[in-house]
DNA sequence: AGAGCTGTTACCAA
DNA sequence: TTTGGTAACAGCTC
């Protein structure tokens, strides 16, 4: 789940839940190892009474800006999810980190806790690891193309890069691939101008598609990433993620799965060559 | 019951 | 530089 598309519509809700300009009364953490960069009693210290200041996404990171200069960034990694409910409202068996404003609380409820909290004095080491964001204005195909050119790395691993372009995960890669009609073990260096004009095109049309219906959910909808419980309704969207055997949408052949840098991908055999 | 799968990333070794 | 293996965890499916 989140991937780009989801932790983007994660920040707008929490963008329009009215939390900007709201004061942390309490952190508490249930579980040690979601904070990742420091220990628990600091981190809790360290954003007690500090306000929001805004809320942005970077790659797949949530980014939560404080008042002097503090930065929250928060991962989801595999099922990490943020909801704000009343701080009346219980535990969750889940819960691993709850910040707690006056009436209401930020629940981050993470069942495999893989995802991660880090409270930093800039934002500088995040950012500075990461590739562009695919929809960086200054991503321009003639840029995207040289990047791609100076790589022999396959393909779809190299999307999944987040050195190299941050925000694709696996759903998204094997869309964006099938998309652009290039099969995913391909060389990145191998991709001529026309076709690597092809896949930025590609993957932000298949992001910003995800975006406007809220991302994937999958599976249940149990632990699902959006801070209302609601489920994304991308999942009609999809057309080789999850579909092995069913009939390719563009030429009906099977679509394939296979193992690509140890991740699942599916693919047309026919239409990505 | 048990094996194998999963949306992510960090680290290590070759 | 690139690739593969493992690990962090827990729930789900078959």
């Amino acid at each position: 789940m989140p991937e780009l598309p989801e932790v983007e519509t994660v920040c707008r809700d929490l963008r329009s839940c009215g939390l900007i300009g709201k004061p942390i009364t309490q952190a508490t953490v249930l579980w040690d190892r979601t904070i990742q960069n420091s220990t628990t009693e600091t981190f809790c210290h360290s954003v007690q009474g500090k306000r929001i200041i805004d809320i942005r996404r970077r790659g797949k990171y949530i980014h939560i800006l404080l008042s002097d200069s503090l930065h929250v960034f928060i991962h989801l990694r595999m099922t990490g999810s943020l909801s704000l409910v009343s701080s009346e409202m219980g535990i969750g068996q889940y819960d691993r980190v709850i910040i707690t404003f006056n009436e209401s609380s930020l629940r981050f409820s993470d069942p495999r806790k893989f995802g991660r909290i880090m409270l930093c004095d800039s934002q500088t080491s995040i950012y500075d690891k990461l590739g562009p964001d695919p929809f960086d204005p200054l991503l321009t195909t003639d840029v995207w193309f040289e990047r791609l050119h100076g790589r022999q790395m396959r393909i779809k691993p190299l999307l999944l890069d987040q050195s190299f372009l941050a925000g694709l995960g696996n759903i998204y890669a094997d869309e964006s691939l099938f998309s652009a009609s290039i099969h995913p073990c391909r060389p990145a260096h191998s991709l001529s101008r026309d076709e690597s004009a092809v896949l930025l095109e590609s993957i932000r049309h298949i992001l910003t598609t995800a975006i406007i219906h809220r991302g994937t959910s999958l599976g249940d909808g149990k632990g699902n990433f959006t801070s209302n419980g609601d489920r994304g309704e991308n999942i009609s969207n999809l057309r080789v993620y999850g579909k092995s055997t069913r009939p390719c949408p563009k030429c009906s052949t099977p679509i394939q799965r296979i193992v690509v840098g140890q991740r699942g991908t599916h693919y047309c055999p026919n239409c990505q060559k």
